[in-house]
DNA sequence: TTTCTTCTCCCTCAAATTGGGTGAGACCGA
DNA sequence: TCGGTCTCACCCAATTTGAGGGAGAAGAAA
């Protein structure tokens, strides 16, 4: 393959060891090509235009700027360049952070060199490399909460009122009469003991009941 | 590898060639055994606790129930077992609704045989396998739209919004006066063209600003 | 320099919403 | 028959909300 058509890709890492490792590495396979390597974010920020990447390989416990800041940073600068985090941390909110600032993918460190070849080639082929435990992680985000004191009419009114909605756009939703759902939510705030909209949905979101 | 030991599945998949090749297929696989193979759900509901099964192979287009609350019925029976969709349907809404009701992969129905068994391991390695394209919408359904006509604070206040929380409460949170997150949000209706806090959070979260 | 946006705050006003209390009829399943 | 659910009713007071107006300060852009 020529060097011209391979991917070009950005490394944000600042482990030196496994920097280099990663960039030679990448640099001796069929597709792809290191166009720069950091050991941190500013430095990536400030030459984003000049190198260009088309895949981000980022770090998250960066000395700086965070990966997360910086994801956002690049993604704004280059919103067409797909960005995979490559950390250990396996923290829930980080994931979920990562994703959110516009990461495409996130794999965990020790993440075999063999495997990550596929895991590039799948992110270009339009998917979203993750690493099992990951993965999991992300899918158990859309599980709801089973285990809930409320009944199916009580958390169909809380998710409508988790959505904005006051109580008489909910009564003309769900056609009945507003001092039902006054009803609902006054119960709802009973078995959740709270005492106001906001704590309701906080703790119903806590939980997963909606 | 003793038949006791084998992974017991249960499919639920209408189409009686496509239910026969995938039986066939699994019981000549080391780890797996189909116990039950169902054409519609509710016979599967019916028999959950005699099947007893580890995994659930569900397709969504079924007669009668849909796949989607037969996932719903499934869990609630039996929330140990574990639900993996495969079906032609890519479609978003589906998809969400199938993992929010509990599944924990989803395939479609081009899965070559050669990698569903590996499917299933990931599966039981606490991970959640998933179609390139599959996974790419989940993950992309974190994104949030950088194109917005909102300044950073107006999205910080209509993100407080969309918890519940009332003006004071976010003129608290945010340490400015409750004046100020009224004209705030006065601000954010103009932009969003809206005359209401509901149109305000569905557009919002509709446009992925939040 | 001027203009624009953003962020901050102020005022008024009327309507709507909210939270709390109490009660009650109907239905359904255990 | 008892408990939970779903429905509706009436009372009350405080708060919230949406809409209108205006304005000062900071900073960026033209």
């Amino acid at each position: 393959m020529n060097s011209k058509t391979k991917k070009k890709l950005l490394l944000v890492e600042d482990d030196d060891i496994i920097r280099l490792g990663f960039t030679t590495f990448l640099n001796n396979s069929e597709g792809y090509r290191v166009v720069s390597a950091y050991n941190n974010a500013e430095d990536a920020i400030k030459n984003i235009k000049i190198d260009d990447a088309d895949i981000c390989l980022m770090d998250i416990e960066l000395p700086g700027m965070n990966g997360i800041e910086a994801i956002s940073r690049l993604k704004q600068l280059k919103p067409e360049m797909l960005v995979v985090v490559v950390s250990v941390y396996e923290n829930d909110e980080l994931v979920f952070k990562a994703l959110c600032e516009g990461a495409s993918g996130y794999l965990t460190k020790n993440v075999p060199a063999s495997k990550l070849i596929d895991y590039l080639k799948e992110l270009e082929n339009g998917g979203a490399p993750m690493s099992t435990n990951i993965a999991r992680m992300v899918v158990s985000s859309f599980h709801r909460n089973r285990q809930t004191p409320l009944s199916p009419r009580e958390l169909e009114v809380l998710e409508l009122l988790s959505t904005g909605k006051s109580y008489s756009n909910i009564a003309t939703l769900l056609c009945v009469d507003k001092e039902t759902i006054r009803s609902h939510i006054k119960n709802i705030y009973l078995k959740l003991e709270v005492h106001s909209k906001a704590e309701a949905i906080e703790i119903a979101k806590k939980k997963k009941y909606i």
